[in-house]
DNA sequence: TCAGAACGGAATGATCCGTTCCACTGTTAG
DNA sequence: CTAACAGTGGAACGGATCATTCCGTTCTGA
């Protein structure tokens, strides 16, 4: 072992190197569409029989479980990246484009309750939650975030955001941006005129009626 | 068949008379919380037998039909109220508060694709959408909403509402109001200093972490 | 050439759930 | 008073779904 890094033909060792990231990917996708979907189509997804994700993960609980610690960590990884900024407001909403941006609530919120988390997924989310609530003090200290915005609002604000859901994934993406945008002005205390010359018109093409009616289609 | 009215003792008539109301309600409660719930769960809320139930509807998902129905005629009628105001950004918003108090959106969007629709129920549909795009586009014409807010982007600020989902009821009602006042003013041109004199705060005690934490439980 | 890592996918066993069925209980018409 | 019956509770049935296991096969590396 170890002489295996970028060859033309993958041998097994790299074939089963590739596959790790695959199955997390198609399991991320599934669960994400839906939660109680079963191993078979995270398989199916993957393009790999189901012996590929049991011998990676030992339960489906498991899996589970590591896509929400994956999400997590994200989370936290964004909100330092934000801590970093110099400007509050920027940093504050620059944050909440990339955590809806990544999908990583909706991970969070769908998966939750059906997994025992770890000791250290506690741990992280305390932290994760600690690190988020900076940021919001942050920006209503400086004056821009209105003043009675607490930072669990923004948790709800994220939570709406996962539950705009088209089948196009990257149609969702513009939506939900478009969407944030509408709550961004909302929690705004500087909030100038939302129209007219100067003012930040709502990002992407409108949503489509067309666009919605799909959940009625069976 | 006729006399009875109201006994003191219901009789066979009267009993079933109430269950009528009391398995609707409950289905609605149930199917709101998990739209995959089995009916069992509804007879059981109910407090009657599996049989009460299927007496009444040919199966689950003719439940279900009349569950969104319901709901369809509920956003239609609250539309038709506020079109009566005249005030149009006071029609638009009131409308958008009693939508979300009822709860209609969730009762529409999580039970979409478990049944298939009647023709009479995208009658209704149709027309519903056609009541509530007409206040938006009235509040807009107002100059009171937004220009660049079109109505399929309130389909999406309903959806965000109806994702605030907590254990108890009335709360979930109170987060969401405040949620909505947030979105709303996202959506005001008028857009004046948010916070500040003769501003309107956000309703409701603000949200604590305990309370968005019961997912995690299990 | 061979030990075994990695894999695909059928088989298993348990669970869940919609629906049907039947015995029972008040009700009501005559 | 009583036969017929609407209304009911809940057990039982049969089909479907799934997590997990198992086994035969393929490819790798020495």
């Amino acid at each position: 072992m170890g002489k295996d890094g970028a060859p033309g033909l993958p041998g097994r060792r790299t074939q089963a190197a590739r596959n790790d990231e695959v199955i997390l990917e198609a399991a991320r996708a599934v669960f994400v569409e839906d939660p109680k979907a079963p191993v078979s189509a995270v398989a199916a997804r993957a393009g790999v029989g189901i012996s590929a994700l049991y011998r990676r993960y030992g339960s489906k609980e498991e899996l589970l479980r590591r896509l929400c610690h994956d999400g997590l960590r994200t989370f936290a990884a964004e909100a330092e990246r934000a801590a970093a900024d110099p400007d509050p407001w920027r940093a504050f909403t620059g944050f909440l484009r990339r955590v809806v941006d990544a999908d990583v609530h909706s991970l969070a919120v769908h998966l939750a309750g059906s997994f025992t988390p770890t000791e250290e997924m506690n741990r992280d989310a305390v932290r994760a939650a600690e690190l988020g609530a900076a940021l919001v003090v942050r920006a209503r200290e400086a004056g821009r975030l209105r003043a009675d915005v607490v930072p669990d609002d923004v948790t709800l604000v994220l939570e709406g955001c996962a539950a705009i859901r088209l089948l196009d994934a990257e149609r969702t993406r513009q939506l939900r941006k478009r969407h944030l945008a509408l709550l961004v002005a909302g929690m705004d205390a500087a909030g100038g005129p939302s129209t007219g010359e100067g003012a930040a018109e709502l990002p992407g093409p409108p949503p489509e009626a067309a666009e919605l009616a799909w959940r009625w289609s069976r």
